[in-house]
RNA sequence: GCGGUUAUAGCUCAGUUGGUUAGAGCGCUAGGUUGUGGUCCUGGAGGUCGAGGGUUCGAGACCCUUUAGCCGCCCCA
Protein backbone atom coordinates (compact mmCIF):
# COMPACT_ATOMS: atom_id res chain seq x y z
CA UNK A 1 0.00 0.00 0.00
CA UNK A 2 1.44 3.49 -1.13
CA UNK A 3 1.92 5.68 2.15
CA UNK A 4 1.26 8.77 0.97
CA UNK A 5 -1.71 10.25 -0.62
CA UNK A 6 -3.56 13.78 -0.86
CA UNK A 7 -4.57 14.91 1.93
CA UNK A 8 -8.08 14.46 2.94
CA UNK A 9 -10.31 16.49 0.83
CA UNK A 10 -7.95 17.62 -1.63
CA UNK A 11 -7.56 16.22 -5.01
CA UNK A 12 -4.84 16.15 -8.04
CA UNK A 13 -5.47 17.63 -10.68
CA UNK A 14 -3.60 15.85 -13.83
CA UNK A 15 -3.14 14.95 -17.23
CA UNK A 16 -5.69 12.47 -18.79
CA UNK A 17 -7.45 12.09 -15.32
CA UNK A 18 -10.84 10.37 -16.16
CA UNK A 19 -12.79 12.72 -13.71
CA UNK A 20 -12.90 16.36 -15.32
CA UNK A 21 -12.59 17.68 -11.93
CA UNK A 22 -9.22 16.51 -11.94
CA UNK A 23 -8.59 16.20 -16.03
CA UNK A 24 -6.03 19.14 -16.53
CA UNK A 25 -6.63 19.64 -20.01
CA UNK A 26 -10.38 20.77 -18.78
CA UNK A 27 -9.13 22.75 -16.56
CA UNK A 28 -7.09 25.14 -18.69
CA UNK A 29 -10.30 25.16 -20.97
CA UNK A 30 -12.35 26.82 -18.18
CA UNK A 31 -9.92 28.78 -16.86
CA UNK A 32 -8.77 30.35 -20.74
CA UNK A 33 -12.44 30.76 -21.07
CA UNK A 34 -12.81 32.66 -18.05
CA UNK A 35 -10.40 35.11 -18.57
CA UNK A 36 -11.42 35.84 -22.07
CA UNK A 37 -14.67 36.70 -20.82
CA UNK A 38 -13.13 38.98 -18.08
CA UNK A 39 -10.96 40.61 -21.17
CA UNK A 40 -14.67 41.36 -22.48
CA UNK A 41 -15.82 42.77 -20.06
CA UNK A 42 -13.15 45.00 -18.73
CA UNK A 43 -11.75 43.17 -15.63
CA UNK A 44 -8.08 42.69 -14.71
CA UNK A 45 -6.39 39.96 -12.64
CA UNK A 46 -5.20 40.27 -9.18
CA UNK A 47 -3.60 37.80 -7.91
CA UNK A 48 -3.17 37.50 -4.17
CA UNK A 49 -1.77 35.45 -1.20
CA UNK A 50 -3.36 32.29 -0.27
CA UNK A 51 -2.91 33.22 3.28
CA UNK A 52 -4.06 36.30 5.09
CA UNK A 53 -4.26 37.86 8.13
CA UNK A 54 -6.81 35.75 10.26
CA UNK A 55 -8.76 38.99 11.52
CA UNK A 56 -9.21 39.98 7.59
CA UNK A 57 -11.70 37.12 7.12
CA UNK A 58 -12.91 37.30 11.11
CA UNK A 59 -14.22 41.33 9.74
CA UNK A 60 -15.07 40.65 6.47
CA UNK A 61 -17.46 37.34 6.67
CA UNK A 62 -18.45 37.87 10.41
CA UNK A 63 -18.10 36.09 13.45
CA UNK A 64 -21.33 34.34 13.53
CA UNK A 65 -21.17 32.25 10.19
CA UNK A 66 -20.01 28.56 9.79
CA UNK A 67 -16.82 29.74 7.88
CA UNK A 68 -15.19 31.79 10.42
CA UNK A 69 -16.68 29.74 13.57
CA UNK A 70 -15.72 26.24 12.49
CA UNK A 71 -14.38 25.50 8.34
CA UNK A 72 -10.40 27.92 8.86
CA UNK A 73 -7.14 26.84 8.27
CA UNK A 74 -6.21 28.79 10.97
CA UNK A 75 -2.25 28.85 12.19
CA UNK A 76 0.23 30.82 14.16
CA UNK A 77 3.33 31.61 12.20
CA UNK A 78 6.66 31.76 13.35
CA UNK A 79 6.45 35.31 14.22
CA UNK A 80 3.38 34.53 16.57
CA UNK A 81 0.91 35.95 14.06
CA UNK A 82 -2.65 34.80 13.19
CA UNK A 83 -2.72 33.43 10.06
CA UNK A 84 -5.85 32.14 7.95
CA UNK A 85 -5.82 30.12 4.22
CA UNK A 86 -8.31 31.63 2.32
CA UNK A 87 -12.03 30.85 3.34
CA UNK A 88 -12.93 32.75 0.53
CA UNK A 89 -11.81 35.02 -2.35
CA UNK A 90 -13.39 38.43 -2.05
CA UNK A 91 -11.92 39.76 1.47
CA UNK A 92 -8.23 39.35 -0.01
CA UNK A 93 -9.07 41.18 -3.16
CA UNK A 94 -11.13 44.06 -1.09
CA UNK A 95 -7.86 44.17 1.06
CA UNK A 96 -5.37 44.68 -2.07
CA UNK A 97 -7.63 47.09 -3.92
CA UNK A 98 -6.96 49.47 -0.60
CA UNK A 99 -4.25 48.68 -0.19
CA UNK A 100 -2.89 49.61 -3.67
CA UNK A 101 -4.82 52.40 -4.25
CA UNK A 102 -6.41 50.48 -7.13
CA UNK A 103 -9.55 53.44 -6.94
CA UNK A 104 -7.63 55.94 -7.86
CA UNK A 105 -9.51 57.06 -11.29
CA UNK A 106 -13.31 57.46 -9.66
CA UNK A 107 -14.79 55.07 -12.04
CA UNK A 108 -15.46 51.58 -11.72
CA UNK A 109 -12.70 49.16 -10.68
CA UNK A 110 -13.28 45.68 -12.03
CA UNK A 111 -10.94 42.74 -10.94
CA UNK A 112 -11.11 38.68 -11.28
CA UNK A 113 -9.11 35.93 -9.60
CA UNK A 114 -8.59 32.49 -10.28
CA UNK A 115 -7.12 30.68 -7.04
CA UNK A 116 -7.71 27.91 -4.28
CA UNK A 117 -10.12 28.39 -1.37
CA UNK A 118 -10.01 26.29 1.29
CA UNK A 119 -12.51 25.57 4.34
CA UNK A 120 -12.31 22.80 6.45
CA UNK A 121 -15.56 20.55 5.86
CA UNK A 122 -16.46 17.12 5.38
CA UNK A 123 -16.12 16.35 1.73
CA UNK A 124 -18.98 14.98 -0.30
CA UNK A 125 -19.88 15.52 -4.06
CA UNK A 126 -18.95 18.78 -5.42
CA UNK A 127 -17.04 19.40 -2.00
CA UNK A 128 -13.60 19.66 -0.77
CA UNK A 129 -11.36 21.46 1.69
CA UNK A 130 -9.15 22.59 -1.09
CA UNK A 131 -11.31 23.77 -4.33
CA UNK A 132 -10.64 26.51 -7.15
CA UNK A 133 -12.99 29.95 -7.91
CA UNK A 134 -12.92 31.73 -10.56
CA UNK A 135 -14.53 35.41 -8.79
CA UNK A 136 -14.93 39.04 -9.93
CA UNK A 137 -15.26 42.04 -7.70
CA UNK A 138 -16.34 45.29 -9.28
CA UNK A 139 -15.98 48.17 -6.72
CA UNK A 140 -17.66 51.59 -6.97
CA UNK A 141 -21.19 51.88 -8.32
CA UNK A 142 -23.96 51.47 -6.74
CA UNK A 143 -26.22 51.70 -9.78
CA UNK A 144 -28.06 48.29 -10.59
CA UNK A 145 -27.04 47.95 -13.69
CA UNK A 146 -23.65 46.86 -12.89
CA UNK A 147 -25.58 43.68 -10.76
CA UNK A 148 -27.02 42.98 -13.82
CA UNK A 149 -23.93 42.81 -16.04
CA UNK A 150 -22.31 40.73 -13.02
CA UNK A 151 -25.23 38.21 -12.95
CA UNK A 152 -25.29 38.28 -16.74
CA UNK A 153 -21.23 38.11 -16.74
CA UNK A 154 -21.92 34.83 -14.56
CA UNK A 155 -24.48 33.08 -17.29
CA UNK A 156 -22.68 33.81 -20.18
CA UNK A 157 -19.60 32.04 -19.03
CA UNK A 158 -21.46 28.79 -18.27
CA UNK A 159 -23.30 29.44 -21.67
CA UNK A 160 -19.73 29.23 -23.29
CA UNK A 161 -18.62 26.39 -21.44
CA UNK A 162 -21.41 24.43 -22.36
CA UNK A 163 -23.81 24.69 -19.37
CA UNK A 164 -27.02 25.60 -20.27
CA UNK A 165 -29.39 23.91 -17.46
CA UNK A 166 -29.30 26.56 -15.24
CA UNK A 167 -31.47 27.89 -12.63
CA UNK A 168 -30.83 31.33 -11.71
CA UNK A 169 -32.02 32.47 -7.88
CA UNK A 170 -32.36 36.05 -6.88
CA UNK A 171 -33.11 37.91 -3.51
CA UNK A 172 -32.40 40.92 -2.05
CA UNK A 173 -31.56 40.92 1.65
CA UNK A 174 -31.76 44.76 2.58
CA UNK A 175 -28.91 46.83 4.03
CA UNK A 176 -28.02 48.11 7.73
CA UNK A 177 -31.19 49.77 7.93
CA UNK A 178 -34.08 47.34 6.84
CA UNK A 179 -32.43 44.44 8.13
CA UNK A 180 -32.49 44.95 11.65
CA UNK A 181 -36.21 45.54 11.55
CA UNK A 182 -36.53 42.31 9.61
CA UNK A 183 -34.32 40.23 11.51
CA UNK A 184 -36.61 41.77 14.84
CA UNK A 185 -39.74 40.82 13.09
CA UNK A 186 -38.85 37.21 11.91
CA UNK A 187 -37.71 36.87 16.06
CA UNK A 188 -40.76 38.06 17.31
CA UNK A 189 -42.82 35.49 14.29
CA UNK A 190 -40.64 32.13 15.58
CA UNK A 191 -39.96 32.81 18.86
CA UNK A 192 -43.85 30.82 20.01
CA UNK A 193 -43.18 28.21 17.54
CA UNK A 194 -39.69 27.73 18.23
CA UNK A 195 -40.46 24.14 20.26
CA UNK A 196 -41.84 22.87 17.49
CA UNK A 197 -38.71 23.43 15.31
CA UNK A 198 -35.97 21.16 14.51
CA UNK A 199 -32.82 21.43 16.48
CA UNK A 200 -31.18 22.92 13.29
CA UNK A 201 -33.44 25.82 13.40
CA UNK A 202 -33.60 26.28 17.22
CA UNK A 203 -29.67 26.63 16.64
CA UNK A 204 -30.23 29.21 13.81
CA UNK A 205 -32.57 31.18 15.88
CA UNK A 206 -29.51 31.97 18.14
CA UNK A 207 -26.71 32.36 15.32
CA UNK A 208 -28.21 33.38 12.58
CA UNK A 209 -32.39 33.84 12.33
CA UNK A 210 -32.43 33.90 8.67
CA UNK A 211 -31.05 31.19 7.71
CA UNK A 212 -33.93 29.69 9.49
CA UNK A 213 -35.61 30.06 6.12
CA UNK A 214 -33.64 27.92 3.66
CA UNK A 215 -34.31 24.99 6.19
CA UNK A 216 -34.85 21.64 4.07
CA UNK A 217 -36.99 20.14 7.37
CA UNK A 218 -40.61 20.11 5.96
CA UNK A 219 -41.90 20.36 9.49
CA UNK A 220 -39.79 23.76 9.48
CA UNK A 221 -41.01 24.74 6.33
CA UNK A 222 -44.60 24.33 7.55
CA UNK A 223 -44.14 26.63 10.29
CA UNK A 224 -42.50 29.32 9.10
CA UNK A 225 -44.57 29.32 5.72
CA UNK A 226 -46.62 32.28 6.89
CA UNK A 227 -43.28 34.04 8.18
CA UNK A 228 -42.89 37.63 7.45
CA UNK A 229 -41.15 38.21 4.03
CA UNK A 230 -37.70 40.24 3.93
CA UNK A 231 -38.86 41.80 0.65
CA UNK A 232 -42.33 43.69 2.58
CA UNK A 233 -39.38 45.49 4.70
CA UNK A 234 -36.74 46.42 2.64
CA UNK A 235 -36.43 50.50 2.39
CA UNK A 236 -37.65 52.66 -0.44
CA UNK A 237 -33.51 52.40 -1.98
CA UNK A 238 -33.49 48.72 -1.31
CA UNK A 239 -36.50 48.26 -2.56
CA UNK A 240 -36.02 50.22 -5.54
CA UNK A 241 -32.41 48.93 -6.60
CA UNK A 242 -34.59 45.75 -6.84
CA UNK A 243 -37.12 47.12 -8.85
CA UNK A 244 -34.21 48.34 -11.29
CA UNK A 245 -32.33 45.03 -11.25
CA UNK A 246 -35.15 42.96 -12.16
CA UNK A 247 -36.26 45.25 -15.28
CA UNK A 248 -32.68 44.91 -16.38
CA UNK A 249 -32.83 41.58 -16.30
CA UNK A 250 -36.04 40.94 -18.69
CA UNK A 251 -34.21 43.44 -20.85
CA UNK A 252 -30.94 41.16 -21.09
CA UNK A 253 -33.34 38.04 -21.53
CA UNK A 254 -32.51 36.55 -18.53
CA UNK A 255 -34.94 34.77 -16.00
CA UNK A 256 -35.01 34.23 -12.68
CA UNK A 257 -36.42 33.12 -9.91
CA UNK A 258 -37.26 35.18 -6.86
CA UNK A 259 -36.34 33.39 -4.35
CA UNK A 260 -37.06 35.22 -0.84
CA UNK A 261 -35.71 32.06 0.98
CA UNK A 262 -32.26 32.90 -0.31
CA UNK A 263 -29.80 33.81 2.08
CA UNK A 264 -26.40 33.48 1.93
CA UNK A 265 -23.20 33.25 4.22
CA UNK A 266 -21.10 36.01 4.73
CA UNK A 267 -22.53 38.78 6.77
CA UNK A 268 -21.01 41.26 4.05
CA UNK A 269 -23.57 40.91 1.56
CA UNK A 270 -26.25 43.70 0.92
CA UNK A 271 -29.15 44.16 -1.56
CA UNK A 272 -28.67 41.98 -4.58
CA UNK A 273 -28.03 38.21 -3.10
CA UNK A 274 -27.62 35.85 -5.94
CA UNK A 275 -27.06 31.74 -6.69
CA UNK A 276 -26.54 30.09 -9.91
CA UNK A 277 -27.60 26.08 -9.83
CA UNK A 278 -27.80 23.24 -12.13
CA UNK A 279 -29.97 20.66 -11.79
CA UNK A 280 -27.67 17.96 -13.21
CA UNK A 281 -25.28 18.55 -10.03
CA UNK A 282 -26.43 16.24 -6.81
CA UNK A 283 -26.39 17.97 -3.90
CA UNK A 284 -23.84 20.62 -3.82
CA UNK A 285 -25.70 22.16 -6.76
CA UNK A 286 -24.77 25.46 -6.22
CA UNK A 287 -22.39 26.68 -8.93
CA UNK A 288 -22.23 30.51 -8.34
CA UNK A 289 -23.05 32.71 -5.55
CA UNK A 290 -22.33 36.35 -5.07
CA UNK A 291 -24.11 39.58 -4.39
CA UNK A 292 -23.40 43.04 -3.49
CA UNK A 293 -21.62 43.88 -0.53
CA UNK A 294 -21.69 48.54 -0.28
CA UNK A 295 -20.45 48.28 3.17
CA UNK A 296 -17.11 45.76 2.71
CA UNK A 297 -14.78 48.52 1.62
CA UNK A 298 -15.36 50.57 4.30
CA UNK A 299 -15.31 47.71 6.95
CA UNK A 300 -11.45 46.70 5.97
CA UNK A 301 -10.42 50.41 6.63
CA UNK A 302 -10.55 51.71 3.20
CA UNK A 303 -12.93 54.64 1.55
CA UNK A 304 -16.78 53.87 1.36
CA UNK A 305 -17.08 52.48 -1.35
CA UNK A 306 -20.18 50.22 -3.24
CA UNK A 307 -19.16 46.60 -4.45
CA UNK A 308 -21.09 43.49 -6.00
CA UNK A 309 -19.35 40.24 -7.10
CA UNK A 310 -19.48 36.23 -7.15
CA UNK A 311 -17.17 33.52 -6.64
CA UNK A 312 -17.77 30.07 -9.41
CA UNK A 313 -16.57 27.19 -8.04
CA UNK A 314 -14.44 25.35 -10.65
CA UNK A 315 -14.71 21.70 -9.86
CA UNK A 316 -18.35 22.03 -9.71
CA UNK A 317 -18.72 23.52 -13.11
CA UNK A 318 -16.27 20.64 -14.42
CA UNK A 319 -18.90 17.88 -12.95
CA UNK A 320 -21.54 19.63 -14.18
CA UNK A 321 -20.34 19.44 -17.89
CA UNK A 322 -19.20 16.31 -17.28
CA UNK A 323 -22.40 14.86 -16.64
CA UNK A 324 -23.93 16.76 -19.98
CA UNK A 325 -21.27 15.97 -22.43
CA UNK A 326 -21.11 12.65 -24.88
CA UNK A 327 -17.65 14.22 -25.20
CA UNK A 328 -15.17 11.73 -24.43
CA UNK A 329 -12.03 12.89 -21.78
CA UNK A 330 -9.53 14.15 -23.59
CA UNK A 331 -6.03 13.22 -23.84
CA UNK A 332 -2.98 14.98 -24.48
CA UNK A 333 -1.28 14.67 -27.83
CA UNK A 334 1.66 15.36 -30.01
CA UNK A 335 1.57 16.29 -33.82
CA UNK A 336 4.88 14.02 -34.54
CA UNK A 337 6.25 11.08 -32.60
CA UNK A 338 10.09 10.19 -34.05
CA UNK A 339 10.87 6.67 -34.36
CA UNK A 340 14.95 5.39 -34.30
CA UNK A 341 16.45 2.31 -35.65
CA UNK A 342 20.04 1.60 -34.48
CA UNK A 343 22.84 3.86 -32.91
CA UNK A 344 23.06 6.49 -35.93
CA UNK A 345 19.70 7.10 -35.91
CA UNK A 346 19.58 7.76 -32.23
CA UNK A 347 22.70 10.00 -32.39
CA UNK A 348 20.60 12.31 -34.93
CA UNK A 349 18.06 12.28 -33.05
CA UNK A 350 18.17 15.06 -30.44
CA UNK A 351 18.99 17.98 -33.27
CA UNK A 352 15.85 16.59 -35.41
CA UNK A 353 13.55 16.97 -32.60
CA UNK A 354 15.38 20.38 -31.84
CA UNK A 355 15.01 21.04 -35.62
CA UNK A 356 10.59 20.46 -35.37
CA UNK A 357 10.20 21.76 -32.01
CA UNK A 358 11.89 25.20 -33.31
CA UNK A 359 9.81 24.76 -36.16
CA UNK A 360 6.74 25.66 -33.87
CA UNK A 361 5.95 21.41 -34.31
CA UNK A 362 5.13 19.67 -31.05
CA UNK A 363 6.86 16.13 -31.54
CA UNK A 364 7.80 13.58 -28.62
CA UNK A 365 9.83 10.05 -29.23
CA UNK A 366 11.31 7.08 -27.12
CA UNK A 367 13.63 7.27 -24.16
CA UNK A 368 14.02 3.75 -23.54
CA UNK A 369 15.26 2.14 -26.20
CA UNK A 370 12.50 0.06 -27.32
CA UNK A 371 12.11 -2.27 -30.46
CA UNK A 372 10.43 -0.34 -33.17
CA UNK A 373 7.17 -2.11 -32.62
CA UNK A 374 7.51 -1.10 -29.23
CA UNK A 375 8.15 2.62 -30.42
CA UNK A 376 5.14 2.49 -32.77
CA UNK A 377 3.08 1.71 -30.22
CA UNK A 378 4.05 4.37 -28.27
CA UNK A 379 3.43 6.91 -31.12
CA UNK A 380 0.13 5.75 -31.80
CA UNK A 381 -0.49 5.82 -27.86
CA UNK A 382 0.75 9.29 -27.73
CA UNK A 383 -1.88 10.44 -30.16
CA UNK A 384 0.42 11.43 -32.66
CA UNK A 385 -0.67 12.09 -36.00
CA UNK A 386 2.49 11.21 -37.92
CA UNK A 387 5.30 9.09 -37.24
CA UNK A 388 8.84 9.84 -38.55
CA UNK A 389 10.97 7.10 -38.43
CA UNK A 390 14.78 6.86 -39.23
CA UNK A 391 17.35 4.06 -39.53
CA UNK A 392 20.42 3.68 -40.96
CA UNK A 393 19.01 3.75 -44.31
CA UNK A 394 17.37 7.17 -43.84
CA UNK A 395 20.42 8.91 -42.46
CA UNK A 396 22.35 7.60 -45.65
CA UNK A 397 19.63 9.16 -47.95
CA UNK A 398 19.22 12.29 -45.77
CA UNK A 399 15.44 11.78 -45.59
CA UNK A 400 13.27 10.10 -43.40
CA UNK A 401 10.10 8.09 -43.54
CA UNK A 402 7.04 10.24 -43.20
CA UNK A 403 3.71 8.05 -42.25
CA UNK A 404 0.58 9.05 -41.63
CA UNK A 405 -0.77 6.72 -38.60
CA UNK A 406 -4.57 7.83 -39.33
CA UNK A 407 -4.48 6.81 -42.88
CA UNK A 408 -1.16 4.25 -42.91
CA UNK A 409 0.23 6.70 -45.80
CA UNK A 410 3.99 6.36 -45.83
CA UNK A 411 6.30 8.57 -47.64
CA UNK A 412 10.36 9.37 -47.83
CA UNK A 413 10.85 13.24 -47.05
CA UNK A 414 14.05 15.09 -46.75
CA UNK A 415 14.98 15.90 -43.38
CA UNK A 416 15.26 19.45 -44.29
CA UNK A 417 11.51 19.61 -45.72
CA UNK A 418 9.83 17.85 -43.00
CA UNK A 419 9.23 20.67 -40.89
CA UNK A 420 7.68 22.42 -43.75
CA UNK A 421 5.58 18.87 -44.74
CA UNK A 422 4.49 18.43 -41.12
CA UNK A 423 2.87 22.14 -41.05
CA UNK A 424 0.89 21.21 -44.13
C1' G B 1 -19.58 18.15 14.01
C1' C B 2 -23.53 14.00 12.83
C1' G B 3 -25.33 9.69 9.83
C1' G B 4 -25.00 5.76 5.99
C1' U B 5 -21.76 2.89 3.01
C1' U B 6 -17.26 0.94 0.90
C1' A B 7 -11.82 -0.66 0.96
C1' U B 8 -8.83 -7.28 -3.23
C1' A B 9 -3.36 -5.95 -9.39
C1' G B 10 -2.08 0.63 -12.47
C1' C B 11 -7.96 0.82 -13.54
C1' U B 12 -13.05 -1.68 -13.14
C1' C B 13 -14.40 -5.64 -10.32
C1' A B 14 -15.12 -11.47 -9.09
C1' G B 15 -13.80 -14.46 -4.88
C1' U B 16 -19.60 -19.53 -3.13
C1' U B 17 -21.59 -21.66 4.43
C1' G B 18 -13.91 -19.62 6.78
C1' G B 19 -10.19 -24.69 3.61
C1' U B 20 -4.18 -25.98 -1.13
C1' U B 21 -0.29 -21.67 -4.81
C1' A B 22 -6.15 -15.17 -4.50
C1' G B 23 -8.75 -14.71 -10.16
C1' A B 24 -11.00 -12.06 -14.74
C1' G B 25 -11.33 -7.97 -18.15
C1' C B 26 -8.79 -3.63 -19.50
C1' G B 27 -3.92 -1.54 -19.18
C1' C B 28 1.48 -2.48 -19.11
C1' U B 29 5.45 -5.58 -21.23
C1' A B 30 7.84 -9.21 -24.70
C1' G B 31 7.18 -12.06 -28.95
C1' G B 32 4.39 -13.87 -33.52
C1' U B 33 6.81 -9.81 -38.39
C1' U B 34 15.98 -9.89 -37.60
C1' G B 35 12.78 -1.88 -40.09
C1' U B 36 6.49 -0.24 -38.96
C1' G B 37 1.18 1.34 -34.66
C1' G B 38 -4.21 0.72 -34.20
C1' U B 39 -7.14 -5.70 -35.20
C1' C B 40 -5.73 -10.80 -33.98
C1' C B 41 -2.77 -14.83 -31.41
C1' U B 42 0.84 -16.44 -27.55
C1' G B 43 3.79 -15.60 -23.22
C1' G B 44 5.34 -12.41 -18.93
C1' A B 45 5.56 -8.93 -14.92
C1' G B 46 2.50 -6.89 -11.24
C1' G B 47 -1.27 -8.10 -4.96
C1' U B 48 2.25 -8.47 2.71
C1' C B 49 -6.44 -8.62 0.02
C1' G B 50 -6.21 -0.30 3.41
C1' A B 51 -3.63 -0.64 8.49
C1' G B 52 -3.48 -2.84 13.57
C1' G B 53 -5.34 -6.42 16.87
C1' G B 54 -8.61 -10.73 17.95
C1' U B 55 -11.43 -15.64 17.17
C1' U B 56 -9.78 -20.37 14.69
C1' C B 57 -6.06 -26.20 13.28
C1' G B 58 -6.81 -22.60 9.24
C1' A B 59 -9.17 -15.63 7.83
C1' G B 60 -9.52 -11.87 1.67
C1' A B 61 -14.07 -13.72 4.15
C1' C B 62 -16.06 -13.58 11.11
C1' C B 63 -15.34 -9.74 15.52
C1' C B 64 -13.05 -5.11 17.46
C1' U B 65 -10.15 -0.73 16.60
C1' U B 66 -8.18 2.65 13.18
C1' U B 67 -7.25 5.23 8.56
C1' A B 68 -9.10 6.60 3.93
C1' G B 69 -12.76 6.91 -0.10
C1' C B 70 -17.78 7.67 -1.57
C1' C B 71 -22.80 9.54 -0.40
C1' G B 72 -26.21 12.41 2.69
C1' C B 73 -27.06 16.25 6.86
C1' C B 74 -24.96 20.89 8.35
C1' C B 75 -22.83 24.60 5.33
C1' C B 76 -21.15 26.25 0.84
C1' A B 77 -18.32 27.05 -4.83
Amino acid sequence: MQKYKAPPGTHDIFPGAAKWEENSAKWGEIESEFRRLCRLYGYGEVRTPVFEQTDLFVRAVGTGTDIVAKEMYTFIDRGDRSMTLRPEGTAPAIRSYIENGLYGDGGVTKLFYIGPIFRYERNQKGRYRQHYQCGLEALGSSEPDLDAEVIQFALSFYKAIGIERLNLKLNTVGCPVCRPLYRKALLEYAEPLLTDMSPDNQRRYIENPLRMLDSKDPHDQELLKDAPNLIDFVCEECSSHFQRLQSLLIELGVPWELDTRLVRGFDYYTKTAFEVQSPDLGAQSTLCGGGRYDGLVQELGGPTTPGIGFGLGIERALIALQTLSQESTPRTSVEAFVVTLGERARASRAVLLSDLRKSGISVDTDYSGKSIKAQMRAADRAGSRYAVIIGDNEIDSGSAQLKNLETGEQVEVEFGSLAEKLIN
